[in-house]
DNA sequence: TAGTGGTCTAGACCACATA
DNA sequence: ATGTGGTCTAGACCACTAT
């Protein structure tokens, strides 16, 4: 029953704006003739398929997932992926810092023990909505005055691409769906542990002999953005 | 409440084997001095976690996902991620025939509008469950006699490596995770939208000048799966 | 101070798998 | 035939967000 419910409401939906409001629960499950707990149910089901976003104390809203492709030849670049999709992006850059970064970082970005990396934490909002963060490690030596040139909305790989004529290309990726870790479930302000996608990814220098430039991690909610990964081989 | 709860039995069932049967809602319920919804909410948040797998009229099973990794060196090989993880692989084929394909797939086989390849549809399943299935496209002018050699458990790397000689290599590949769509759900037997993971790669022959030898279509289950991209650009 | 979604109760019946 | 998870009811209170 819950179901036809819900393909019903699916169908709607599916001429609706993204942001409109749904009715509230007691008042769907009153025109339907069935109980709130049947109407929750139909509503769970939108929102596993990713047609719908719910809000405690706010309410229900029309939602569509944001595609985001990686592929070798685009720009890794997040912000057009959101804007492509009607939406607005925003980066605030939380944190900055040198130091020492962790084993893992240090094999792939291929640098010895001694260095120290600038570290960037950023958060990402679509619709003034926090839907993801991202920590990168940054090599100082090929980004003289980083701090200065990196405001704060603008995408990482531009100003590799255009302030430090750096040809910057993606070296490695690797990206997972898991249910979200505690810190990132609370960075997030995510109830549980919905699934939220993983993108680990490192910018290599084509100008400087393909030198790694810089290793972010990256956390995005799994129910805004569908990611798409898609890759030749052989170019 | 059912928070606390499913973090309690997550930690037992931390320490559990793959497959043991964890006791009925309604005897959960009751030694937790709960009510059998809450015990349900807190089973739910479980399964949301992947840590279970609950089957009507069966039970409430412990469950691990798989660990699928799709990387430029490794062969991809489905049936080792299965073994690996410690269960048991097993691959059936369906049906075969030769068709002309669709043309998504010729452009990516580069192949003319009058050429026809071999099709083959072949269910996987672990321990003997249904978890996915793939839709193949194969070029049977470099893999005569094909349906001789191919044995329904063969995995189909191997069989262009050892009996063709053909040197496989991945030539192009695309992950992403969506909602079932209907087919899928009817063919796995899922009801209602689960997350399925779709797979979509194509073999070049590095024996014959990296021409194109199959194209698949994968789907598999994602609360089965853990499919990990980890791919580098520059080998 | 509403109004929204989130949780919980007790009880009932159904669908499905297994023996 | 039994036992399992799946669905549904009616009603209550709570947590959170917006006004």
């Amino acid at each position: 029953m819950y179901l036809v419910v819900a393909e019903t409401l699916a169908a709607q939906i599916a001429d609706m704006h993204v942001g409109t409001r749904l009715p509230p629960e007691d008042k769907l499950a009153r025109q339907l003739g069935v109980s709130r707990l049947t109407a929750r149910a139909a509503l769970a089901e939108l929102e596993s398929r990713y047609l719908v976003l719910r809000r405690q104390g706010s309410g229900t809203f029309v939602s569509r997932r944001i595609d985001y492709t990686i592929s070798r030849d685009n720009p890794p670049s997040w912000s057009a992926s959101v804007r492509n999709a009607g939406r607005t992006p925003a980066i605030r850059t939380t944190s900055w810092r040198l130091d020492k970064p962790p084993v893992e970082v240090r094999r792939r970005m291929r640098i010895d023990a001694r260095r120290q990396l600038l570290a960037v934490s950023r958060d990402r909002y679509v619709d003034d909505e926090l839907v993801g963060f991202a920590d990168s490690w940054l090599d100082p030596e090929l980004l003289p005055d980083l701090p200065q040139t990196l405001d704060t909305t603008a995408s990482l790989h531009d100003v590799l691409d255009r302030h430090y004529r750096l040809e910057p290309v993606r070296g490695w990726f690797g990206v997972a769906i898991d249910p979200a870790p505690p810190e990132v479930a609370r960075h997030l302000r995510l109830h549980g542990h919905p699934p939220v996608i993983a993108i680990r990814s490192r910018t290599d220098a084509a100008a400087r002999g393909h030198r790694p430039v810089e290793l972010t991690i990256s956390w995005l909610r799994a129910d805004i953005f569908r990611v798409d990964v898609d890759f030749d081989t052989n170019p």
